[in-house]
DNA sequence: TGATAATATTCGTATAGCCGGTTATATGAA
DNA sequence: TTCATATAACCGGCTATACGAATATTATCA
């Protein structure tokens, strides 16, 4: 019980929701795609994405000085339902819809070398 | 986004999830029952059953000296299906089912008048 | 009315979590 | 090696939340 509710402890945070949100759409982003699409700073978006490694929920890649963040795939049975099911309760809600066509337009205009 | 994180910030207390698991597997129980189930004290389970309350998650019913909290049916069609996913993430544990087991011993011996 | 039982609320405190700004680390390029 | 970029980690400050103890509230009963 006590795991379970740290698991929510995670989940209880809009910028983490948000972050697995993009995770949940698509593959592999970068800490400045966070950036950019959820607009927030570096800090914050760095600080979020450990606490969803530390829990388990992503794993990284190092790719030269970008790091790849990805959902971590059924590690646990109790985190993967709850992220399917966070996946269709979000799915219809105007807010999560918009956030993905950020995300496309971000990666669309994207420099592919460099974040700034 | 933020209406869900708040969700989950109501998840996110073991206390609160403790309660959760005993209203989804029964019916209606009182504030005495919490507290003897979970071996807590009174003030800690009126906090977090209010907290439940006010998330709308459960509701209350007085019936003379006792007041009764139930689930709340299908307030939100989220909430609805994080309860649903709970409650079968739940259901194999260990430490769930002795929950039950306790809650069942309790009710039985408990004097239908009096919680002391 | 007074006493008692069940529950809610308040109070003071302690802990945990979030934040932006700053610094440290790692990588690649010149 | 030096410089620039991307990211992580650290540092105070602030706010939110949890807790037990004490108190208030509400309902019942004598």
């Amino acid at each position: 019980m006590k795991q379970a509710a740290s698991f929510f402890k995670v989940l209880a945070d809009e910028a983490r929701l948000n972050m697995l949100w993009l995770l949940l759409n698509h593959g592999e982003l970068c800490v400045c795609d966070f950036m950019a699409v959820l607009e927030v700073t570096q800090s914050k978006a760095s600080r979020h994405l450990r606490t969803l490694f530390k829990a388990g929920l992503v794993t990284d890649r190092r790719s030269g000085l970008w790091i790849y963040y990805t959902l971590q795939p059924a590690t646990d049975g109790f985190a993967q339902a709850f992220l399917e099911t966070l996946s269709s309760a979000l799915a219809p809600r105007q807010e999560a819809v918009e956030l993905l066509k950020k995300l496309e337009a971000w990666l669309a205009q994207k420099n592919p070398t460099s974040c700034t």
